[in-house]
DNA sequence: CAGTGGTCTAGACCACTCA
DNA sequence: GAGTGGTCTAGACCACTGG
């Protein structure tokens, strides 16, 4: 047999039972050995199920103490998914576009710093569309250290951010999200009111410690929305 | 040894020549029998390790094609957290509190079917505070059917979000960001001028398929942001 | 001290897929 | 067909911790 997979079998059981609430937070599970009696199988089998439902925070595991139900943290915290723009506009089933507004290359200011310390970055500014229509404004700063060839590219073929992003592996990320009125800029470039409510999507990248990119995308509040279905089923 | 913790040194010395760039998406790691070889332990270990990179999304295996590493995904989705309100006011050195404004039990609508059917919810509005200063607003819907002890529960005293987190166990939860203008209940309640730009954080919360509860809570665009650090190192 | 989980070994069979 | 990963077994030693 190539999928015997026992120890999925065994991991479904007892996920099944806790997720439907048959088995409480608290409760005692099975020893690996009762679990080697009760599905014939070795101590090495049940234990990878017990390490994989502790792997997915459905148990906490202590030696001698056993395995029992993991209580659900009592303050949440839970995750939304932040596509990149082209996947959100494309998932509307509607047309990916961009237009390079400024592109620049300069020193960084003291602020920005972590970015590229004093030495240059690239910083430009896009419109994303959609069916040709404005959907979101980024400006976006590359620290020519981290991505020396990005002087060369040229954004109004390739976005900035998926250029990067095909490029470049992240080790780190920080987002930042927020909601703001439109200023003046973003007003004229998403044909918006000023101060209408925009999203704001700031995100910082680092590689194993440097920096690598800092963007700000704002949207009109009332055409986007981020949304994210989570399961803790995820291991 | 119990902590000799070979598979783990294996994990991370491949994880850190991936993360380094030295090894570029497609490279073709060393095989299982390799692993073997370079660190003298059973193949079992080698396998634990190599499979932990998968789970990681840091390589990618294959039978007979072995395990490269993995491209970074080309529209990558990143993750948020987003903490609960408490933590999130504590985290910042602020003594939370809470309001309940109202209370309601009533039928559900067509449009809160998938919550509670035809079934009873009850309906709250709470305020949240930041050093007994409005931090954010709240309404949410809770199924009866979902929480049937929530009828008696005192919300006034334990926030219904955090007494429904701690009792009723979630198993999907879909989220919903957006930025919004102050209406006039909220902008009474946060003390903001109207139209004022808000974010709204909606959430839908299931148990195995059926709906538990359903909160919109919305905050000061200038006072709350989302802030998340995100590595891929999770596994 | 005894039970539990954490880790490791040395072998095995199989499914898949590339060459 | 042969090499690779996926899974399993039967045994082992150890660290930790609750009684």
């Amino acid at each position: 047999m190539d999928t015997p997979v026992i120890h999925r079998r065994i991991e479904g059981d007892i996920a099944r039972r806790i997720l439907s609430g048959e088995w409480k937070p608290g409760f005692r599970l099975p020893t690996e050995g009762e679990l080697m009696a009760q599905y014939g199988c070795a101590r090495m089998t049940a234990s990878k199920a017990m390490s994989r439902l502790a792997a997915r925070g459905l148990v906490t595991r202590r030696r001698r103490a056993g395995s029992v139900v993991a209580h659900p943290p009592l303050h949440s915290a839970s995750l939304v998914a932040i596509p990149d723009i082209q996947t959100e506009v494309e998932g509307r089933g509607l047309t990916y576009g961009h237009r390079l507004l400024s592109r620049q290359v300069r020193a960084a200011t003291a602020e920005e710093a972590w970015l590229a310390g004093q030495g240059l970055l690239i910083a430009v500014e896009t419109l994303h569309l959609a069916d040709d229509l404005p959907f979101g404004h980024e400006r976006r700063l590359i620290a020519l250290a981290a991505a020396p060839e990005a002087e060369a590219a040229d954004f109004a073929v390739q976005a900035a951010g998926s250029w990067l992003l095909a490029r470049t592996p992240w080790t780190e990320a920080e987002h930042r999200i927020s909601a703001v009125g439109a200023d003046h800029d973003i007003a004229r470039a998403l044909r918006l009111p000023l101060g209408a409510p925009c999203l704001k999507l700031e995100r910082r990248t680092w590689r194993d410690g440097q920096g690598v990119t800092w963007a700000w995308q704002t949207f009109p509040g009332d055409a986007y929305d981020l949304v994210a279905k989570f399961s803790p089923t995820k291991a």
